[in-house]
DNA sequence: TCCAGAAACTTGAACGATCCAATCCTGCCT
DNA sequence: AGGCAGGATTGGATCGTTCAAGTTTCTGGA
């Protein structure tokens, strides 16, 4: 019906040439205010908006940054996912962004995703979620100039780009602390296999707060692979081997099965959960919560900065967690 | 450093024309064989990658298909959309699709995200999730004969579209028959407020197996908001006034509540919940499970239906849901 | 051998924006 | 009044692709 609303469009109905429309755009500034006015009010007037494409291909920039999305593997930390995406698709719409979705299944693939990204739709950036050591998927995209931040920090000292992190062993001390302060002292950590750069830290944080209350964590914890059934097993483990009051765990998924293997054990054992996903609300797990659209908000706050302006490496962010209180700690 | 690849670039490598070059890409049945094998070599060799922005400038199709994000509510539902999400994604990409991601806080805002999204970035399609009584965002989108599909069906039966959709009422009508095989006859139900299409449709199932297996449901269901509190409190309302032996729950957030009201309750309770979330897994509850990876690629067939041929309107799938089944049932 | 008709390929123009360089005002100073 | 500086405005070229129309090559039948 309404045929397409282009620059002259509303150039021909405010009467000036499209470079004027143009400027109005982009450098308003350099235009008189009453030509501006008259610019803007044909452009609310007709409903124009600005072709994406054609600016694209004049400028090569697409304004477009692209995440991936997992395939949610136990569904529990799935979720941490989601709520980071959320906060991600906002923040970046407020910065005249736009969120792409990928998947792949390994890294290689991802690594074809990206080329293929970045060739047909020449994408601005990537927030590259979870890193871990050696990651070739940095490597990569660092060789190639390609913007990106991580949420979740670098752990090869010699690769230098922006990140957000939040700070595990914040939390994990936090949690520790607490259980300290309610008297607890035989307090056990359920962690992943020592060289995830995630899974160490927050060991590290559990470990440190027990070291700074004096007291000695050895044979104390366990380490297994994610999941529901490994945490009840190691739970199980720990309860024959060392009777803990108490214990803090890598990830609610770890603290559902702990909840499961102390299921009648008396006193209760406290356990203390992390990532404070929807299912820790549900069944009433005092978790570690991390400020997932903050994170979000900061990483597209880096983006924005390599992409807009400065040619500084921003300085990276490292977010403090909060413990979210619940009945079983 | 590599510059540019063009099709110019391929063009002259493989010395034909630009234009047969596209259409080796477009239209390779109109090239000669021997041709299309030294343009397809010399983009190999290339690593050239059509440039999006440029064919869409020209087409006026951008591949893009636009899906929600939500604030993930109380993040137990939240977590369908997630798995849908991904689902889509991988569908869409290996058609050829990408996907962009969007939120808005209500349906003004989503509709002038809809003026936004086609404006700038000429999307080709979008995805709703979950639809209701006179959905305003349907009929702005129909009126501009913009594609879309939801998942999730009309419920008005004025607008017809394309639509997938989990038959929700063979589900709960799935979860009553196995208890009514285990000898349950008392078996209660807790779903939302009459007048919301999917909650009306959950409770048919229920009501409909127990009238088939000449049981009379009167008296044995409760409605409420989602929630797990509303949950538990139904639930302690139904073990008071007609002691069920059973119950079927709308949602897995009522289900929880249910979980929680009957802890204790001899004999044990039989609860059944809806949507199989991770959080049903991880707590045990038998759970109605979508088969959302089979809807989200069922709604890109019926875009690209739409998009890429048959202007006929493609007709809508309803899937059948299954029964995860766990110890609570 | 020649030509019609089809098949294969090439050329010029266009999509809608921005960049560049040239031109036009306008006010101000002499 | 004339000239000049500076900002505001203008037209033309361009990004990489596909469409439309044109040209060449091939094929087969008389």
């Amino acid at each position: 019906m309404a045929e397409k609303v282009t620059i002259a469009t509303v150039a021909r109905h405010a009467r000036v040439s499209r470079q004027t429309v143009s400027n109005v755009l982009n450098a308003p500034h350099i235009v008189r205010q009453e030509t501006r006015q008259r610019v803007e009010d044909a452009i609310n007037a007709l409903g124009y908006r600005a072709n994406q494409a054609a600016r694209q291909m004049r400028t090569g920039r697409s304004r477009l940054i692209a995440a991936r999305i997992d395939p949610t593997r136990d569904g529990i930390n799935g979720s941490v996912l989601d709520r980071f995406l959320h906060g991600l698709t906002e923040t970046a719409d407020a910065a005249g962004y736009r969120v792409l979705l990928y998947t792949a299944t390994d890294d290689d693939r991802e690594i074809a995703t990206y080329g293929d990204l970045l060739g047909t739709y020449e994408l601005d950036a990537f927030v590259l979620v979870g890193t871990k050591y050696g990651d070739p998927r940095t490597e990569w995209l660092a060789d190639r100039d390609v913007p990106f931040v991580t949420f979740g920090r670098p752990w090869d000292a010699l690769d230098a780009h922006p990140w957000v992190d939040v700070d595990g062993a914040a939390g994990t001390a936090q949690a520790t602390r607490r259980l300290l302060d309610a008297g607890h002292r035989r307090i056990a950590f359920i962690g992943w296999p020592v060289g995830s750069g995630v899974g160490d830290d927050r060991r590290a944080g559990w470990r440190d707060a027990l070291h700074a209350a004096g007291v000695d964590p050895t044979g104390l914890h366990r380490e297994t692979e994610d999941g529901i059934a490994e945490g009840e097993r190691l739970m199980r483990d720990l309860l024959v081997a060392v009777a803990p009051s108490a214990v803090v765990c890598a990830s609610d998924s770890l603290a559902l099965g702990a909840l499961q293997a102390i299921r009648g054990v008396d006193p209760p054992v406290s356990v203390i959960g992390f990532d404070d996903t929807p299912v820790a609300a549900a069944v009433g797990l005092t978790s570690v919560s991390q400020p997932l659209g903050e994170a979000a908000a900061r990483c597209v706050d880096l983006l924005t900065g390599v992409l807009d302006g400065d040619h500084e490496t921003p300085t990276p962010v490292l977010l403090q967690p909060s413990l979210a209180l619940r009945h079983t700690a």
